[in-house]
This record gives structure tokens, sequence and C-alpha cells, in this order.
DNA sequence: AATGGCCCCAACCGCCGTTTC
DNA sequence: AGAAACGGCGGTTGGGGCCAT
């Protein structure tokens, strides 16, 4: 691509100077238009790999260190409700990106649930595991308890949770309880279940896990029950979790 | 001390949607 | 309206570090 008529483009490890005078040019540049800022700044990067050189290290915003026990339980959650959409995700923990939480993922909460499951993962293909269901559920109320009230949205989660996971089975058919099991979605998959569900609800707030069912004409998810959890807010920033103040 | 295996994570890749011209 | 450029996303890989033997 661009390497063949720029021979001289850099791969691999960043190196000192260059971390420098990428943080320079964005700060003189603004995030965004990463190509000419690649160009302009003449690091022998292309823009692809500035913009992630800052989004995954060097970006002031980021938070630093392990994760917190409260990151890793929203993190477990919500991969549970929404699979492997690690952007998705990462809106809801501040100073996290999607890179981070998606190699956390594999590097410790993937063993978890697998853990979890008997060591093994289930073939939901073959919808057997009656019984991981309910460990799972049972786990994932006793993880709802200890999120603290800090975050702002203890009582819902709770109650959601529980909402969700007795209705789970009938209503949300195979991707909730796929993704309960802590099984992965294939792309396709995801991309078709998001077509599906953008077809099928043209409101921003409806509850995720409905459109999942093949019938759930009328067995939906009470629709005021609060579930914060599948309101894709537009801007994270409204979203009224303290972690981002 | 050497080494082989495993773990972790930064970086890359390919695809797709959006924006710009 | 359509092509090109850009930006974002999820999946994958490579290499460094750690640990057990």
């Amino acid at each position: 691509m661009d390497c063949k008529k720029e021979g001289a483009l850099r791969r691999g490890p960043w190196l000192e100077e260059e971390d420098a005078r990428l943080v320079k040019f964005v700060t003189l540049m603004g995030e965004h238009r990463w190509d000419s800022l690649a160009r302009v700044s003449g690091l022998k990067r292309n823009g692809k790999s500035c913009r992630l050189r800052w989004i995954n290290y060097l970006n002031p915003s980021l938070k630093r260190g392990p994760m917190s026990k409260e990151e890793e339980i929203i993190i477990f959650q919500l991969h549970a409700l929404w699979g492997n959409k690690w952007s998705k995700i990462a809106r809801r923990l501040p100073g996290r990106t999607d890179n981070e939480i998606k190699n956390y993922w594999r590097t410790h909460l993937r063993k978890k649930v697998e853990a979890q499951n008997n060591d093994k993962i289930i073939d939901w293909r073959g919808n057997k595991g009656e019984e991981m269901l309910r460990k799972y559920k049972e786990s994932e109320i006793t993880w709802t308890r200890t999120t603290t009230r800090e975050h702002g949205f203890e009582e819902t989660v709770k109650e959601d949770k529980q909402i969700n996971m007795e209705s789970d089975k009938e209503t949300n058919g195979l991707i909730c309880e796929r993704e309960h099991f802590g099984v992965m979605n294939s792309p396709y998959e995801n991309r078709i279940f998001d077509w599906i569900f953008k077809t099928s609800i043209d409101q921003s707030d409806a509850n995720i896990l409905e459109d999942h069912s093949s019938s759930s004409s009328d067995n939906s998810i009470n629709s005021n029950d609060g579930s914060w959890w599948f309101q894709e807010t537009i801007d994270f920033e409204e979203f009224p979790c303290s972690l981002w103040s």
C-alpha cells in the first residue's frame, strides 16, 4: 500500500523521538486528519499507525495501571451483553481503550468465564448446558451485587440483571444465551444480528435483548425497567456513570 | 545458567462505514 | 452521484518478559 510507494515507512515499536514528535503534532493539529498529520510531521509512519499510537498509548487521558475490580466487573457484564463490541464497551470505561479491553478480556476474563463453565467452551449450537446457564446466572447476580453505588447504577443493574436473567431463556434467543456462556459470535454473526437489531427497532433506547428473540412478539422485556445497559447513548459523555467525571 | 513454553500487550491487518471532493 | 480518502472497528500476530524445569 503506502509502504510500497514510501518504502521508508517504519513499522514496529515506536521510538521515544517518534512519540514526542507525534504528541507535538497532535497538539498542534488536533486528533484528526491522521494521514496529513503523518505526512506533515515527517514521521515515517502512516496515518493509521499514528492514530493508533495516540489512541492506545499517548493520549494523556488514558488511565494507566491494572484494571480495577470494578472495571473488570463492568467489562465482564458488558461483554456478556454485547459480545466483542470492544469500542462500545470502552466508551463505558474512562481512560481505557478498546484494544486494552480486548487484550484484557482475552488474557484474563475469558479464562474466568471458561473456568466458570467447567473449563470448557459450551457448544451453544447444541443448546446444551442448562446447568451452566443456571450457574452463570447465580454468579452474575453475585457480580452485580458487588457493583458499587459510586457508579450510579447499582440498583438498576441488580434489578435488570435479574429480570433479564429470568427472562433470557425464553425471550433472548440464542445470541444472548451464547454470550452469557462466554461464547463468541463470529464477525458475520455480529453484523447480521446488528442488522436485524437495527432494522427491527427504530428507537435507540429499545431493549437490546428482545430483538434477538425469534419469538419476541409480545413477551418483550418491560420497557420501563430502566435498563440503561441496553440503551446505547448517542454521546457517551451523557452517560451518568461517574467514572467519566 | 540455559532453555523452552507461556503470557501479555503493542502494533498491524483487513474490512467496512462515513466524509470529502 | 460516484470515487477516493479517511476513520473506526474487531481480529490477529510478533516479540519481549517471566517462569518452571
